[in-house]
DNA sequence: GCCGTTTTCGGCCCGACTGTTTTCAGTCG
């Protein structure tokens, strides 16, 4: 996690660059690799041990031997320097919504005022108005900016969003002139959080549009509202934007929109050495100004001699040069999923029955359903006793012997425990044809204690698959302490898989983690931890964060037939 | 400060909205 804490310290460096009205290009040079830090999933102190740092994009010989200085001694001389160069508060000023540099600076050199707390004093006392280019207006909206940050601007999981994205859409819809939506944005591209909900509609009456969103229900406050574009909060706090463009523009808006940043940087790069130009009406010849693209974005990245990119690769990791190569992945899709594990019933925390869940399952087409109920002790869940486990096997044979398309498979989520030991012995889980192996306690041993405990897990040959590998709840609890890559490297050799849990809260492995391990020839698995039948659908969120992951069919235990998954379980057993 | 099918120097994505500056600067994405 070195990445993200440098990407923090390269954001301050361009802030303070932005401040003092620097080179604009050293400042985006700035930005952009901190923005790649961010994304970067791999092993930076390893990269940066055999002087490979420079491999990474937006990455030249300054910013390696920064990366370096930090890596060393936690700090970066000429970050502190500049800090020490500006006024104390510099950099909180610039947090404020519609504050920049030159704001920022003006108020600093004018005003005197250096922390966000005078700034709105001043405010308040109506000094702003008097300052170059300050009206009554733009005072307010400082203030407005002010309480924005103070109340946080938290970003919402894929669970919260995906639903409210599709209620405006189908709002949208329903106006006059609007002929298609979408959504756009990070949701889009299906990333785990959201920080604003972007939308797009094509009409020829984009105002009527306009209207139907700040209109409805879920509209608290209008933000900004023009000809094209409109910005709203919900009651929730939660901005919304909204494009509108002509239907002949459509694909190029999505492409524009739906990002990312990176992804469509590097895009308008590759169309400028085409001599072409790309915005979100259309890509055009420069010398002509003749539109060749536009309407559909598959024809977008067409002009440009690329294949479309699904949303989930557009992080600029590599998708480019593979859509120019023609060696993009074929994603796995909803179709492919065969079956779902992981699954609980009211034998042990869950809400449903099990042949209500066998019914759901059937529902969705799937072939098999590991039931995967607690074990002994965890007992908040109502872990099941070996003699409890052994009634439900029979209940889950009597279901299966009434025939169906639908097999259930005698599963359980076993505890991994403290010493690395399974909470059933291994007769019974001889007697299961599918078991989980998850960590439920113990989650301050310290990352060699918790790896070692993992790696144990799988070296038991009944143990078909680890839940939720490092255990974060999102906005909960933080993932406790794990060698990722020595737990990749022992599923690898022992044959076990690793679980995304598809659970919002969860998603964990994450994409990241899921690319290296798929990497690595780790099998993995989608899971929804179902606990009552309608979060069975929340497999649409692991599904994201396999495509995201670059994950194809051939990588996912979900992917195989009902015979093909008993005989991946039974290879491990015999090995 | 980065980077190269046009380059080791000279470029670097592009447009919308707001407020106030009667023609544009600042901010954002």
């Amino acid at each position: 996690m070195k990445q993200r804490e440098i990407a923090a310290l390269f954001t301050q460096m361009a802030n303070l660059l932005d401040y003092r009205g620097e080179n604009p290009f050293r400042i985006r040079a700035y930005r952009r690799a901190a923005q790649n830090l961010e994304s970067f999933s791999g092993d930076l102190e390893r990269l940066a041990a055999e002087g490979r740092l420079r491999e990474l994009s937006g990455i030249g010989a300054d910013l390696a031997e920064k990366i370096r200085e930090y890596l060393a001694t936690g700090t970066i001389g000429a970050v502190e320097s500049l800090k020490r160069k500006v006024p104390p508060g510099v950099l909180a000023l610039l947090e404020v919504p519609g504050l920049g540099p030159k704001t920022a600076r003006l108020l600093t050199t004018r005003l005197r005022v250096s922390t966000v707390g005078e700034l709105e004093a001043a405010a308040r006392a109506r000094r702003l108005r008097g300052l170059p280019g300050f009206g009554a207006k733009k005072e307010e909206n400082l203030l407005k900016g002010i309480g924005v940050l103070a109340r946080g601007r938290e970003r919402m999981h894929l669970g919260i969003a995906l639903p409210l994205a599709n209620e405006l859409l189908a709002l949208l819809r329903r106006a006059p002139g609007v002929s298609r939506v979408s959504t756009a944005g990070s949701l889009r591209r299906m990333r785990e959080t959201i920080g604003d909900l972007d939308l797009l509609a094509s009409s020829t009456q984009p105002l009527r549009a306009m209207e139907a969103l700040r209109r409805s229900p879920l509209c608290a406050r209008v933000l900004v509202s023009g000809t094209t574009k409109a910005s709203i909060l919900t009651p929730d706090g939660l901005q919304v934007d909204l494009r509108v463009v002509p239907p002949e523009s459509f694909g190029a808006a999505l492409q524009y929109f739906t990002g990312s940043k990176e992804h469509n940087v590097r895009l308008r790069e590759l169309a400028g050495r085409q001599g072409l130009k790309v915005n979100e009406y259309g890509v055009f010849r420069l010398k002509t100004g003749k539109r060749l693209a536009g309407r559909e974005e598959t024809d977008v990245y067409k002009a440009l001699g690329l294949a479309w990119i699904p949303p989930e690769l557009r992080e600029d990791c590599g998708e480019l040069d593979a859509a120019k190569a023609g060696r993009l992945p074929a994603l796995v899709e909803s179709g492919d999923i065969r079956g779902d594990f992981h699954i609980h019933t009211t034998w042990s925390d869950g809400s449903d029955p099990l042949s209500r869940v066998a019914k759901a399952g059937a529902s969705r087409g799937y072939q098999y359903l590991a039931i995967c109920d607690h074990s002994p002790s965890l007992k908040v869940a109502h872990g099941l006793s070996v003699a409890r486990l052994r009634r439900q096997m029979r209940e889950i044979r009597a279901l299966n012997a009434r025939g169906g398309p639908l097999r259930l498979l005698m599963g359980a989520e076993v505890d991994i425990l403290n010493d690395g030991s399974m909470d059933y012995p291994d007769q019974v889980l001889a007697g299961l044809d599918f078991v989980v192996g998850s960590i439920h306690s113990g989650f301050g041993q310290g990352e060699a204690a918790l790896t070692r405990r993992l790696i144990a897990a799988m070296r038991n040959p009944h143990v078909t698959l680890i839940a939720h590998p490092t255990g974060r709840l999102m906005g909960q609890r933080e993932p406790y302490p794990v060698d990722l890559e020595a737990v990749f490297k022992a599923a690898q050799a022992t044959g076990t898989a690793l679980e995304i849990n598809a659970y919002p809260k969860r998603l964990d492995l994450n994409d990241a983690a899921a690319r290296r391990a798929r990497d690595a020839g780790v099998m993995l698995a989608l899971s929804t931890d179902t606990h009552s039948v309608d979060q069975l659908e929340q497999m649409t969120f692991g599904l994201a964060v396999a495509r995201r992951a670059w994950l194809e069919p051939r990588h996912l235990l979900n992917c195989l037939t009902l015979t093909q998954l008993l005989a991946w379980v039974g290879r491990k057993r015999n090995k």
